[in-house]
DNA sequence: CGAAAAATTGACGTTTACGTAAACGTGATG
DNA sequence: CATCACGTTTACGTAAACGTCAATTTTTCG
């Protein structure tokens, strides 16, 4: 069996382009738990995912626990209807906030047009 | 003449449902700068507009601080070459991380759009 | 093997964006 | 005009997300 790729917190940081402090208060915010070999932290490929997902949700302008909630819930996936409906209720929540945030998107794209475009008539006028 | 509308600090607050405290906390950052009857803030239109980009910029993740450069640089509008030229570059930057953001929200949702299929399907087999 | 490099665990410091309480001024209303 | 809701300033408190030492292992490498 091939043997899994591993990296030590420090390659981590250098590859995401954090520091080695920002992880461990991540995973003391239980949004990882990597293994360990004398205390030293060993990260492999699905640490490198939950990193991704939780950088990519601190851009959306998540905190760090509404990602861990989210995260809990994905990867548990449960069997009782009950909870599965949960689940997609909080989803389609989610959903439409993100929708929201998307929408605050295209309009700011919009303004930033309109001003460039009077930005550059100015431009081309002084000559 | 058309006498303007005016609003008081909490008739603002209600309107946009926050509090008084952040609108006052966003005049001591520079961010608006009502009229004053005797020590009493009036609000007119214009500041609802401002208020309303200020909570829209903090939507989509930006500090206070991010918010009120960008809101002077789109109403300052210079005359000079280099300058146009500086908020020009600043705008694209500034799209370049919208994008970025569209990009991050459009993968969010397809993970969601998965998630929920499966647990649908998985409702279905419950029967 | 022995020193330098890298990691670990505290613990206190910092910034952002307000919350909250105190102490006082203002304005509408019966 | 008295009262009472509403507004003002000042100032300290707080949660989130790390930054920054410091003191101690652990690892690595010539």
């Amino acid at each position: 069996m091939a043997k899994e790729i591993t990296y030590s917190i420090s390659q981590l940081a250098k590859h995401f382009d954090i520091t080695p402090r920002a992880i461990r208060f991540y995973e003391d915010r239980k949004l990882l738990s990597p293994e360990r070999h004398n205390s030293h932290r060993i990260y492999k490929e699905g640490d490198l995912v939950r990193l991704k997902l939780i950088l990519r949700g601190k851009r959306l302008g998540f905190s760090l626990e509404e990602i861990r909630k989210t995260m809990e819930l994905y990867d548990t996936e449960p069997n009782e209807k009950t909870q599965l409906l949960f689940v997609l209720d909080t989803i389609s929540i989610h959903r439409q906030e993100l929708e929201t945030r998307q929408q605050d998107i295209r309009e700011t794209l919009n303004e930033m047009k309109t001003v460039s475009n009077r930005i550059k008539k100015k431009l081309k006028e002084l000559d």
